[in-house]
RNA sequence: GCAGGGGUGGCGGAGCCCGGUCAAACGCGUGGGACUUAAGAUCCCAUGGCUUAGUGCCUUCAAGGGUUCGAAUCCCUUCCCCUGCACCA
């Protein structure tokens, strides 16, 4: 016996980090290559650097080290390329807070090891993207990602930057960008932010929505300014019947468009960053306006001015228009009036003003009356404007409505139609006829990192880039579908993302990191916008890093020669200062590595990156270069929620757990714990668990390289054989669809089992299991490459595994007859002891097995092969027929059990040589004699019990 | 708002596309056993209910209805949960 070492996953693994980068492993080869070679060019999204790498994000690029791998294996010039997407503001806000001293951001440094000293570097963004560049590169190395270091970039490194100038002159060019309004959320210091739950860019407010509000305007009686009221709901104009206002707020009254308007302060402000042209007249109380009347929009009717204490000048305009019987604030703040006549009087007002406010049904939505609003309000029991309640009553009604309601004869022209659909109309028309205008507002109150107010602002002249284009979609669209898009419903639902994909905002203004836009500096290209080409930048990028090129070579005629051969070797050479030479071999290091062969990245580029990945190179690029395959990852969540880097959860880091686990486990573990697909929760327990049978391997291998019996091949030998296959053929097909989880199954814990069996049933052939070994080895190489270089090496092969040739299907060796056989022996094994459970007997003397007779496997056949009823079937066989009364109860057996049965049965001879075979391993499992017996030649009572690949037992 | 995913046994999680071999993989947990001085690890057995010489029956895959000889799997309706996106990447 081999002594069995431990299983050291820190020294194993150090180790083969060390020995790949002796041998190069990960280096793709640029210069001379061999055009025949197959190739593969694999890559993940680019992480944005936001912090360290936690445990979710080696999630996916774990499986693309997987496929990388298998691809080496299967004889493919590999190109896995590595690099980061630092562009936008993620890492000027880190500096920044380190700079500021915030504890809780230097604490993190700490615990993900970085020194006192080193902190220090954090505070200036070029340093602390070296730092990070550094970090990941390791961490990445840590878990034996076979990643190309050569083709490392940065899409804030100035050679990148200028690939992202050529992209964007060329879409220029092909008429891929406009110019025109945008409104976006910004801060009135650092411009544009982005309102995200990750909440980087801001400090509160990360749920908010931005909202766009219809500003009704209310012409006052005998006076010369309008009341104006926003509202989200514009379908509701025929149930108006009073304006709220509070009475206490100070107003202002501005002229704006050539009219007055009457509108809270910040709302005035508001206004004004979106583009209005204001100016104040006045300042003026609310109470000032109390019982005037203004003609409603939309309705022609005059209605009053009632106080309320639920206008927030925060919130639209200040002044909220009433339609209680569809809003709930409404409804309750009517009623309150009408109950409380000294609320009126209070502000000199005549409490009979109230009869005219009469709620007016409007909405027949289902599941509610006239007035869903009072419905609602007693349902909830909401008696006052103070009830929280309230919130959650309005959306409720505004969902019913909206999806099912209908207008009702209230609504003039509307009547009938769906809400969904009038709300839409009203509001052009509303529009149309000056008789409103609009207002965008964030939900909620959003605070920018520096601790002002966001707010929506208008931007005249912003870029777009025009994802909208008909023919760009339709050629994106057909593309799409001839490619290998995983998961499947992706596959799918992508057409339908494209379509929905149109303009996108492209650049911003601001600080920020990024590629500036080449005609026009004050823009900054967006850093989704700089990320959806990049692939074919990786290629450039390994002549940058040798020195080959330089900043200045990559000038315009240097990418049209490259990527689309547009410009001539002469003219390219002479506008690039290279040789021909150079050029012409980048040029055709780009022709054989591109297209993109699989592009990886999580769930959340579903809507993002993937679809603008695709429609770029489209749009700038040959269609021989249009990327091959998509793979999407699903994540890896914490306790009770998503892992963010920005958030709590990034301290599972993952150096961190790769030191705690082993590198191969916490591969094992992303590879098997769910299909790539779903969501997963980590915990500790499962770690240790995955690592438990990581040693379970380490085990079972060495004691398959130990063996040394040297006879003949027996059956069991040639089944594990044919075991190994079988696993492996069902692995190659969940490959291809790239569920990781199946392919492990098999190759792993089901063959696990399967060698347990082995061993069990004496196997111990030394060339057998020698050959098995070093397959089964291979096959899980990309998987869990550091332990199988380590087991590989007691092999004494001289190649290292992951040079290797992976395993190829033995068809000659899967041997259906030999599989069932031992099936046969399993199950009769739990069927003795089954009967010898009943019958309570631990040693028997002997146990007899009836093999059952020729007649019946016929039976068996047709019953399985042929259609329609059993009995006529297998009676049409003189042979079966004349067993009689026995064929037919068999036959009903097999009528009943029709679809349970394997699909294949073994002949008699076959069956008893099995068992003959098996014989000394049951008697010593059992502790008895065993007899066989053909049941055609014994006239026990028995023998008629017995049934194909599953004998009768007697015990006596 | 736009788009998408899902509800399976004590739990996690397969199966569903392509209906029958599904009382439902695998793992965890639980119970029993072997080994051990003991614990742990490991191995074996059991784990919906009732039964039984290795069997058979009944009730199950959110709820209700339908298609079918047959449905966890296909169709419809209802309820519930989750996710992505909208100048974060």
């Amino acid at each position: 016996m081999i002594k069995m070492e431990e299983y050291n996953h820190g020294q194993i693994e150090k180790k083969w980090m060390e020995k790949w980068k002796e041998k190069e492993l990960s280096k793709a080869p640029m210069k001379e290559i061999d055009a025949e070679e197959p190739k593969y060019f694999i890559n993940f999204a680019y992480p944005n650097v936001t912090g360290f790498m936690h445990i979710g994000h080696m999630r996916g690029y774990s499986y693309t080290d997987f496929i990388a791998r298998k691809k080496r294996m299967e004889g493919h010039n590999v190109f896995f390329p590595g690099g980061i997407h630092a562009s936008g503001n993620n890492l000027l806000s880190i500096s920044q807070k380190i700079r500021n001293g915030e504890e809780e951001k230097i604490q993190y440094l700490k615990d993900h090891g970085v020194t006192e000293e080193e902190i220090k570097d954090y505070k200036e963004p070029e340093k602390a993207l070296e730092r990070f560049s550094k970090s990941y590169r390791e961490t990445w190395k840590r878990y034996g990602l076979s990643f190309d270091e050569e083709s490392w970039t940065s899409t804030t490194y100035p050679e990148y930057n200028k690939f992202i100038e050529w992209q964007f002159l060329k879409l220029k060019e092909k008429g891929y960008l406009k110019q025109g309004e945008y409104y976006a959320a910004a801060c009135p210091e650092h411009g544009p932010v982005a309102v995200d739950e990750s909440e980087t860019d801001i400090s509160k407010g990360g749920t908010a929505e931005k909202q766009e509000y219809v500003v009704l305007k209310f012409k006052a009686k005998d006076e010369d300014f309008y009341l104006t009221a926003a509202t989200l709901r514009p379908e509701t104009v025929f149930g108006q019947t009073n304006l709220f206002i509070d009475p206490e707020t100070t107003y202002l009254e501005i002229e704006i468009n050539g009219e007055n308007w009457i509108v809270s302060k910040p709302a005035a402000e508001k206004l004004e960053w979106q583009g209005k042209k204001i100016n104040e007249k006045r300042e003026i109380k609310g109470k000032e306006l109390l019982g005037k009347k203004v003609k409603a929009p939309g309705l022609d009717k005059w209605i009053p001015i009632l106080p309320s204490n639920f206008c927030s000048p925060e919130e639209g305009t200040g002044i909220v228009t009433s339609v209680p019987s569809d809003a709930p604030y409404d409804w309750i703040g009517v009623k309150e009036l009408k109950e409380n006549p000294e609320k009126l009087k209070k502000y000199g007002l005549d409490p009979s003003i109230m009869k005219e406010v009469k709620p007016i049904p409007i909405i027949d939505s289902k599941g509610y009356g006239e007035l869903p609003a009072k419905e609602i309000c007693e349902e909830k029991g909401i008696e006052n404007t103070k009830d929280p309640k309230l919130e959650e009553a309005t959306k409720e009604i505004y969902k019913k409505g909206f999806h099912s309601g209908k207008m009702n004869e209230n609504c003039d022209e509307y009547r009938r139609m769906p809400v969904e659909q009038a709300k839409e109309k009203i509001k052009e028309k509303m529009l149309r006829e000056n008789q409103a205008d609009i207002l965008r507002d964030l939900s909620e109150e959003v605070i920018c990192r520096c601790g002002k107010e966001i707010k929506i602002k208008r931007i005249t002249d912003q870029w777009f880039i025009n994802y909208g284009d008909k023919e760009l979609t339709e050629k994106a669209k057909k593309h799409a579908e001839k490619m290998d898009i995983k998961p499947e419903e992706y596959h799918e639902n992508i057409q339908e993302t494209m379509d929905w994909f149109k303009e996108r905002a492209a650049t911003r203004q601001g600080s920020w990191l990024g590629t500036k836009l080449p005609w026009d500096k004050k823009w900054v290209i967006e850093p989704i916008a700089d990320s959806t080409l990049y692939p074919a930048f990786y290629v450039i990028s390994k002549y940058v890093n040798k020195g080959d090129l330089t900043e200045e070579n990559l000038v315009k005629e240097f990418f049209d020669y490259i990527f689309l051969e547009e410009t001539s070797l002469e003219e390219s050479s002479k506008a690039t200062e290279l040789s021909k030479e150079k050029l012409r071999e980048i040029r055709k290091s780009f022709d054989y590595w591109y297209p993109d062969d699989l592009n990886e990245g999580g769930k959340e580029h579903k809507t993002v990156h993937f679809p603008p990945f695709i429609m770029n190179h489209v749009a700038l690029l040959p269609e021989k270069y249009w990327p091959k395959a998509i793979l999407v990852n699903w994540w890896i969540m914490g306790k009770g929620g998503k892992l963010s880097k920005s958030k709590g959860g990034a301290n599972i880091s993952a150096q961190k757990l790769a030191g705690k686990y082993g590198a191969d486990t916490m591969r094992l573990l992303y590879g098997h714990i769910s299909s790539p697909f779903s969501d997963i929760e980590f915990t500790e327990e499962k770690g240790e668990n995955y690592k438990r049978n990581l040693e379970k391997y380490w085990k079972k291998v060495q004691e398959l390289l130990s063996m040394k019996k040297e006879d003949e091949e027996k059956e069991i030998d040639k089944w594990i054989k044919s075991r190994f296959n079988t696993h492996l053929k069902k692995a190659e097909k969940a490959f291809e669809e790239k569920n990781f989880r199946k392919v492990i199954d098999e190759l792993l814990f089901e063959f696990m089992k399967d060698i347990d069996r082995y061993k069990e049933r004496k196997g111990k052939h030394q060339q057998t299991s020698r050959e098995i070994a070093k397959k089964w080895i291979k096959s899980m190489a990309p998987y869990t490459p550091f332990i199988c270089e380590e087991l590989w090496e007691k092999t004494n092969e001289e190649q290292i595994v992951s040079r290797s040739k992976y395993p190829e299907v033995e068809e000659s060796e899967v041997n259906k007859e030999i599989e069932l056989a031992e099936e046969t022996i399993k199950n009769l094994e739990k069927d003795i002891r089954n009967v010898l459970e009943l019958v309570d007997v631990k040693k028997p003397e002997e146990i007899k097995l009836f093999v059952a007779p020729e007649w019946k496997r016929k039976a068996y056949k047709i019953a399985v092969e042929e259609e329609g009823s059993v009995i006529k079937n297998i009676m049409k066989n003189d042979e079966i027929k004349k067993q009689g009364k026995k064929a037919a109860s068999y036959g009903q057996y097999l009528q009943k059990n029709k679809y349970k049965l394997e699909k294949e049965v073994i002949d008699k001879d076959k069956e008893m040589k099995t068992i003959e075979e098996a014989k000394s391993y049951l008697e010593d499992k059992f502790k008895g004699k065993v007899k066989i017996i053909d049941s055609e030649e014994t006239d026990k009572d028995k023998a008629d019990k017995a049934m194909p690949m599953k004998p009768a037992i007697l015990i006596e």
